[in-house]
DNA sequence: GATGAATGAGCGTTCATTCAT
DNA sequence: AATGAATGAACGCTCATTCAT
């Protein structure tokens, strides 16, 4: 799948298990890539089936078994290559930044901020799939087969963002005790704010359209007083 | 639904428009709520339906139904009823607790530590609904009837709990602009940490089974500090 | 399933394991049973399916599904229904006589008389059934779940009557070392002789309605030449 | 098909209609050949599919397409060669022997003796071929179709074998009025028996392995006292 | 109130086959 | 000659739900 900035142009590579057929090497896939975001985005996940992707293509379900295995493994394909694009804006953000609280910041910015469309990607479009990490992306694992599919490396996507961030945690305070979990957290509040905000509102205090960068700045926030050094006096409950 | 702490015996109540008749009202209710909780559980909430529901108790579709209008409500009951039960016990631990930072941190406690079985209720299994709520919770709003079901007032439990730890944060710093999302954000991180923990461990550092309790230190930490008066100096970084 | 012969009517019990719910205890099972014989005689075993059947009484799949888990258990199903009338034919036409020689010359024209309608079962098109086994009861057996199904006790209506007859043999000579195989050859080379006549005439000698028994001839003279005692003076071959 | 004994080269022809391109001209027919028989074996007939079989010889489905037109095709070339290749072995054991009645002892060893592997043929593992046959060949006529692949001359090999062995009958005994059902009823026998052998014992004497040839020896004792010139002495039994 | 039976709808999957290259 | 891609059609099965008892 070809990524393009400032007229460079490269391609990202989702893990071979997770598709049967590649679907950048044909026109069909990228129909299949194109329609699915959008589907996904009307109906649902659970919803949405090969069937009714198929007529939106104007094609029958066994073409689409010929690219994916499953809509699991679909799925799992389409959040890995958000995974992986959001990796390469980070790299490409943070490249010959020295300072790694600079980094850190400009991470958390790209990790948190709602992303809009873009056309650097013909038949991707980064906004809807978005909005299908933000709602669905939690299914990937939230199910019996994680286990599986994790030991089939299937979530090195995310594991491996995660890890990269992490990292600069660690540059900046290697006492710091939690750094994955803080990004592992970081990553899922992001998109759960952004859904909070939009279908449960009490339960957030970002604005639904989140102009202000609200959820960078509860996040970075929450990042960068976490991480500071020094423990915090408080008193212990008594049990 | 009864629950008792030293002899004393309370009754949880669930909103009405989570069932149509009381499940507990009855034995059959009862044997629902107990099988679906250990049904989840053994084959997750995708593959669970009422058809297997019904012969593990020996009953049938028909007879389920007349207590549960679907899978997605009673999913809905079950978290309702989780949360009521988490603000009960908070209630229990923080009554009488002057100390505002004495009474979140017990709060922080109580949401973030695991659960283990408790025989205060005979017919739920409340370690097992722990699992089912770490692992399934999150789909019984991540779904297209959200907004509707949020209209009927079926995440009051979760909203009200959510608020409830808001409240004592707001009284602590009253300038803190993200108290709601916090709080969320913990509760299910907390979860979360648990899930990753277990099934995908590169994206925590919490052990497996946490027994020093690594999930409530991680946490309480970062809300203490979140909640710290006074701006952190950081510089903004570039476009 | 109901038989009678001269007033007297009794019940055919199949073995419970075949089906879901009993398909004689209700009209709609009974439909089920006259359909699918008469719809596997039209278009065969292979293209039968569940839901042509379900097409043709009028109903859907899944109503089938409730009496028999596959069309596999529902041939099997058939056939031990044959098998258990078989033997209860056999047993009638045999009792009180005292002769073994009798009781065998009868029992084999029972097994090997082609079969025509017979209205002691109302819904039970024996002529039909009898082409069914002729042409299909072999699938029953000639499949991967074979030694599973066997190992559930499957077969128990084919091996009863085999045994049967097998039994009178040893009766009439206890020397005779290949009883069972005897049986079981007469069984199936009735059926295949049948078959032959209708599609394969090169492959035997009766002729395609056998109205003079030849068949009942060819195999009678087979067995009782079979199991006369002495051994016949023949030459051995070399190797 | 090349079959080489004692040096001896020859090819057996299988009839033109059953293939499409001949699959002994090229490398790929051959792999197709060799593959079936192994991919049937260990599957099935029924789950055998063109797509199974593609995969596993690394070509596609098109390929197969080129050489058979379907697997019905494919499992009656198979059994042809089979019982070409079996006649051929008779008229290599019984050529130059003048008594009748040795030939027909000869030939009904060859005809019943379990088959073992035999490096005449390179690509052909007889003894794999030889389970295909035991527990697919009958699938080859038990169809629909069965008239119209008759007509089509499919069967001949079949027919031809069992005529050849039939005429051995007629030479020695011209009066016996069932020759070839006698041999049909031999050869399917013969297979059923190792079949009941291996899966269901109760139908059968013989045991799993039969290296003491019980098969040869029942079903060559019954031949030859069915044949044996003179009336047995026995007694109608009454209507 | 509980149950047995039935049903419409749809899902995921696979197959045999064809066409263009 | 071999292959890659696509497709129409159907299959087996399960689900959520309803109705009559």
């Amino acid at each position: 799948m070809n990524v393009s900035a400032n007229g460079v142009r490269v391609t990202l590579h989702v893990d071979e298990k997770l598709y049967g057929k590649d679907p950048n090497s044909s026109d069909m896939g990228r129909r299949i890539l194109e329609h699915s975001i959008g589907l996904i985005n009307e109906i649902g996940f659970e919803s949405f089936t090969f069937r009714k992707l198929a007529q939106r293509i104007g094609s029958t379900e066994a073409t689409v078994y010929r690219y994916f295995p499953s809509k699991q493994r679909l799925l799992l394909y389409l959040t890995s290559w958000y995974w992986n694009w959001m990796e390469y804006r980070l790299l490409l953000a943070t490249s010959n930044v020295v300072s790694a609280e600079q980094r850190l910041r400009i991470a958390l910015r790209e990790l948190t901020q709602p992303i809009v469309a873009d056309d650097a990607t013909p038949h991707i479009d980064e906004g809807a799939l978005y909005r299908v990490v933000v709602a669905e992306s939690s299914k990937a694992y939230l199910n019996r087969d994680v286990d599986a599919e994790n030991r089939e490396g299937l979530f090195r996507s995310y594991k491996r963002l995660c890890r990269t961030v992490a990292d600069i945690i660690k540059e900046i305070n290697p006492e710091y005790r939690y750094p994955a979990a803080l990004v592992s957290t970081v990553m899922e509040s992001s998109h759960m704010q952004k859904y909070f905000a939009e279908h449960l509102p009490a339960l957030t205090d970002v604005s639904q359209h989140d102009r202000d960068g609200s959820t960078t700045d509860f996040l970075t926030d929450l990042v960068f007083r976490a991480i500071q050094p020094g423990a915090l006096q408080v008193q212990q409950p008594g049990p």
